[in-house]
DNA sequence: AACACGGGGTT
DNA sequence: AACCCAGTGTT
């Protein structure tokens, strides 16, 4: 593209900038610059929309305002908090960064030590030290590439790490070494509303006179697509099985590959004495590459197996639920009527 | 480089 | 029904 002249990478800055002064959304996290508060949005942020985030946020921080109380947070406090935004590992990693900053005896203020962090990468340690301390490195997340790949008319798989340095390359010409924060957070504003995936709104957009994809008309061809395997059908049972305010379940370990320290509803194959009752629901739910029918039926326990608990519907809110069990249990409600389990 | 990891809004 | 989201860690 055109704006690797220092003249045009004026223009192309200053009409970013003034684009995102003028319009940026307001957001809960912009309007702190405490390392504390932009450290937890860009985790909670990654692979996670702002509207989902939003709620989750402010709770978060009402519940741990700062490192001192997530660090020492237990763990199953720090789950039913995340519960619901997936990605748990998340939630964990957290905790791990939160204690190697008491360790450190603050927040890390340089690019390197941010990127040592748990649960922080080449994007979020950017993010941080871009917002949070001023410091010029560029940030590219999913809105970012999009919108370089569309500038450069970028060819190449955005998958591939060749591709992705040469855009960070060319973000490290572009970024404002004055507003290295800002910068990054109007790249990724400018894919977040405009530079979208499926309908760009070119005629809006700051920079459309530069943008190479446009000027070829290609700007929804770009960047390129690399075609995923169709999610694979699974059909699975949940067993509901109460005694009076209780409800049996049982708790994923720490060995758990997903979901680890998250209760869960009883599975016909776990139970085999158990007697299956009438079917209360079905509802489905998608996994990463897996969309599974859950069909949902009453049940008596029959023995119940170690690892199994009569847990009380009073704590249902207080323990990390897996989504699929308050899914459950949501149906379970509605069909009685009766708001006990749910939210 | 490929894969696993949650969940849900948008198109 | 895809698509994809302010990605990271592991293999």
């Amino acid at each position: 593209m055109h704006v690797e002249r220092p003249i045009e990478v004026r223009a192309f800055r200053q009409r970013l900038l003034a684009w995102y002064r003028q319009s940026k959304r307001d957001l809960p996290w912009r309007r702190s610059r405490d390392p504390y508060r932009i450290w937890i949005s860009e985790i909670m942020l990654q692979q996670t929309r702002v509207a989902a985030a939003i709620p989750y946020y402010e709770r978060f921080l009402e519940r741990f305002p700062s490192v001192l109380e997530l660090a020492s947070a237990p763990e199953p406090d720090l789950l039913a908090a995340w519960a619901g935004l997936g990605y748990y590992a998340r939630a964990r990693n957290l905790q791990r960064a939160a204690k190697t900053i008491l360790e450190l005896g603050g927040f890390p203020r340089d690019h390197a030590s941010i990127r040592e962090l748990a649960g922080v990468g080449d994007y979020t340690a950017a993010a941080i030290a871009s917002i949070a301390f001023g410091l010029k490195h560029p940030a590219l997340d999913g809105n970012a590439i999009r919108v370089l790949s569309r500038l450069t008319a970028e060819q190449g798989n955005i998958a591939s790490s060749v591709v992705k340095k040469r855009l960070v390359a060319f973000a490290d010409r572009l970024i404002d070494p004055r507003h290295p924060g800002e910068f990054n957070q109007a790249l990724m504003e400018l894919g977040a509303v405009v530079c979208v995936p499926k309908e760009p709104q070119c005629p809006v957009c700051p920079l459309h006179r530069l943008c190479a994809a446009r000027l070829q008309g290609r700007e929804k061809e770009l960047p390129l697509k690399v075609p995923r395997p169709s999610p694979i059908e699974v059909e699975k049972q949940l067993l509901v099985i109460q005694k009076p305010a209780r409800i049996l379940a049982w708790q994923r370990t720490a060995l758990s590959r997903r979901l680890a320290g998250f209760w869960e509803l009883p599975e016909p194959e776990q139970l085999p004495a158990a007697k299956i009752g009438a079917k209360i629901a079905v509802f489905r739910h998608t996994i990463v590459n897996t969309n599974y029918s859950f069909h949902v039926y009453r049940a008596s326990a029959g023995r119940v197996p170690k690892g199994f608990h009569w847990l009380s519907t009073k704590k249902l809110n207080e323990v990390p639920l897996s989504t699929t069990a308050k899914k459950a249990l949501a149906c379970l409600a509605r069909r009685e009527g009766d708001l006990r389990y749910g939210e």
